[in-house]
DNA sequence: AAGAAACTGATTTAATCAAATTAGTTTCCA
DNA sequence: TGGAAACTAATTTGATTAAATCAGTTTCTT
């Protein structure tokens, strides 16, 4: 059973996947047939709501990571991959790309996106440097690795280029961790 | 002997990266020590000297570019490689990300940067194929390659990572080449 | 022939202010 | 208790216009 919490959050990310940023809280009253007076009950205001709206998110892709890295059955390699299998399935829930216009008016939701896409790479940074001390994958720089993947999938994103060829965004996104992974695996 | 029309071309490219697009006619009759009347005996306006100065980058990528793919001592592979390492030499000249925003005041400059960023992938593509054919490389999706390697170059020039990671353009440059190349290394 | 500098019409930018929208609150009602 | 709708103060949007900038031309000079 989903709290009302959880259900404003959903509906939150509804509306903003739909308008961006500029979502109104009449928006999102409606898209769940609930007067403003309730959600102001829970959330203080709209940046509370913005901000744990975030934080929904990235906790849901802590969680699946962290099931990844429980699995004893992985080795080093297997997890790096199947950790850069979910990061970008939270990924899909937000366009985050839209949050980044925020930088300007919610300058502490911005931070907060900044600081868990950050941190979100925690796990898979410990990952790469173990996978290098066990000699499974090259010595390769790890900020590098990081950027490529992660202006990959911008691109996914933004423009349309899985639309015009054709490729659906999880095809993509398992050959990109394919050739990335067959990239850096030691020789 | 640089003829006039490449001393004016490289002193809009040299104004152009310090301004971007909006750097004025008087900026780089300042920049040459030259009356703008001079420019105006060469390039019709504005526009043409712009869209002149852009083909003279791709022009000097394309003539690298043929240099690699007429060495004969070369192996599919290395040509890739090559190819891969030369394109974003180019790059270096112009901060191309300036030019997307002509979208809308010069759509024919822009067409023209987009035409041309296009078909500066012919040669890598062919290659590709070729390796593909040859069973050097394994049979992967080529536009994804290209959106990889794009999008990552895009972040070296846009963000500050290589700064803050205090990695120097070329090395990060060999070390994506060098991932994405194995990364797509026929097994 | 080419530079320096002045000039003009067109475009860009900036400032201003009115109109519309919206966050958050309150009232009334089921 | 919670929805519907009205309300207010604050913010955002949009239109208008004045000021500044700039592309392209002309004049005068060496």
């Amino acid at each position: 059973m989903k709290t009302v919490r959880e259900e404003i959050l959903d509906a939150t990310i509804h509306v903003f996947n739909k308008k961006g940023m500029k979502f109104t809280m009449d928006d999102v009253a409606k898209e769940l047939g609930m007067s403003k007076k309730t959600i102001y009950t829970v959330f203080a205001d709209k940046q509370e709501l913005v901000y744990d709206m975030v934080d929904y998110c990235f906790d849901s892709i802590k969680e699946s990571e962290a099931r990844v890295m429980r699995n004893a059955g992985l080795t080093t390699l297997e997890k790096i991959q199947g950790i850069m299998g979910v990061l970008p399935d939270g990924y899909k829930d937000i366009d985050f790309s839209q949050l980044y216009i925020l930088k300007d008016k919610y300058p502490r939701i911005y931070s907060r996106v900044e600081e868990r896409l950050e941190s979100g790479w925690d796990s898979t940074m410990e990952l790469f440097q173990r996978g290098m001390d066990e000699g499974v994958i090259r010595r390769v720089d790890k900020a590098i690795v990081k950027v490529m993947f992660e202006a990959t999938l911008e691109q996914f994103f933004r423009r349309d280029v899985l639309v015009k060829n054709n490729i659906s965004y999880s095809d993509a996104l398992a050959e990109v961790v394919d050739i990335i992974c067959n990239g850096i695996k030691g020789a």
